[in-house]
DNA sequence: AATATGAGAATCGTTAACAATCCTTGTCAA
DNA sequence: TTGACAAGGATTGTTAACGATTCTCATATT
């Protein structure tokens, strides 16, 4: 269960406690256990983490250099709230980068990459069946990442990552309310391709996949304004 | 020549002052005119932009967030001195996102945002005529990035943006030392081949042209470790 | 002459206090 | 009851001073 190996590739943090920062709260928004819009308060995140308020403004900036963040002036951090066209423009951009990268993968097919991303699928399988959401939900993102990863262009890896971290908020905001909208199996059926090295195959699913969640989306359904009114508002 | 136009298209900077400061020094990198592995030390930036040391500070982290700025602790800030391994890294990430780019361009294709690229070439030939080279470098990564932006994906903008500018820092290390390796008229030719809608051809042209200027680059030229030093070391 | 050493200066990193803005709450008047 | 308004509190933004590290340069020693 390598934690965090494939989502920290090139994060470009210069200070440990920064990193930890951005991790954590990266990892909370992949998770969906953060929900957009939620304020992130300086004070309580001092004290969450236990550093210096300085170390926390570094870190909500890099958050928001990323998209995962707003920062309004003087109104303080929120978890970002996309809109409905900043969430067509991210998937497009997956399927644009992310088709093109799988089909030019016929050279750097090791055995022990596949076998990372078998074992990777294994570990999504399990979450699954361990009804465990938000590793269902951090796994399922995490997938993406590995595939660019394999790669071997960092870079790209890096973009890939920033995207994909951003479509769990849009899945967040605009997805099914049960949680995660398909997956399903396609994920083995795009490495079960790769295995057979017929990438033009995992090529094409893997934009059936995307285009799949995405055509999960409802950009209608969202903008609660906030959350917590509503659900006071409906016990009253 | 509108100036910084595209270079701005989602720079997710939240402070004016700040976002000057980034795309100042950008600008300055796009035009090689601050070579890699310059220092850039915070009390020269606080006075030279009229800014408190915070923003300075910031703005070091979100261009070290961008790779365009190396932050070593305890020692500062220096323009960014890519490897080459980065370098062929981010000249891969762009032939793959650029041509895809270019490719499914078929649709979104205006007479308006045409016109704007014949401009933009028109200002690109008469930069080179008038000889200023820092002008058609900064023009020349700009196209691309118009190019992208033409796409009316602002999030694949950004990040071609991103590559664009890492590969001026690139071209500064590993390029001819005339300047610019190769451009020629490769840029009209890309256009002409949208003009008439014919987007395969201008994908392949583009395919060539970042080759054409990839296979300019030599590795081995580069690293002069410290300028200063290596100069002061010849003279003795 | 070359290297090692150490004091001083310069620079970066951190903290704390101050200023400014916004949000909440209570009050008052229409 | 509703709306505006003002005071208080809370949060963010900024500045300045302090501490820590590194760099420079002069001095001394081998």
């Amino acid at each position: 269960m390598q934690s965090e190996s494939a989502l920290t590739p090139q994060s470009f943090a210069t200070d440990p406690d920064e990193q930890l920062i951005v991790e954590r709260i990266s990892a909370a928004v992949m998770e969906q256990r953060l929900p957009p819009d939620t304020k992130l308060s300086e004070s309580k995140l001092c004290d969450a983490f236990g550093v210096g308020r300085m170390h926390v403004r570094r870190a909500l900036l890099l958050l928001g250099s990323q998209g995962i963040v707003t920062l309004k002036p003087n109104r303080g951090a929120f978890v970002a709230s996309p809109e409905p066209e900043e969430a067509d423009e991210v998937f497009e951009s997956r399927i644009l980068i992310e088709t093109a990268l799988v089909a030019k993968m016929t050279d750097g097919l090791d055995d022990e990459i596949l076998q990372g991303l078998e074992r990777h699928l294994e570990a999504e399988k399990n979450a699954r069946n361990s009804q465990d959401r938000p590793e269902v939900i951090r796994l399922s993102g995490e997938f993406h990442v590995l595939l660019a990863a394999a790669s071997g262009n960092r870079t790209l890896a890096r973009v890939v990552r920033e995207l994909v971290m951003r479509s769990s908020l849009i899945v967040a905001l605009f997805g099914p309310p049960g949680g995660v909208s398909c997956p399903e199996d396609e994920h083995p059926r795009i490495l079960a391709a790769l295995a057979r090295r017929d990438v033009d195959a995992a090529s094409r699913l893997l934009a059936a996949h995307l285009r799949h969640i995405q055509g999960g989306l409802d950009p209608n359904v969202a903008r609660p304004e906030h959350q917590n009114l509503a659900r006071i508002l409906g016990l009253t």
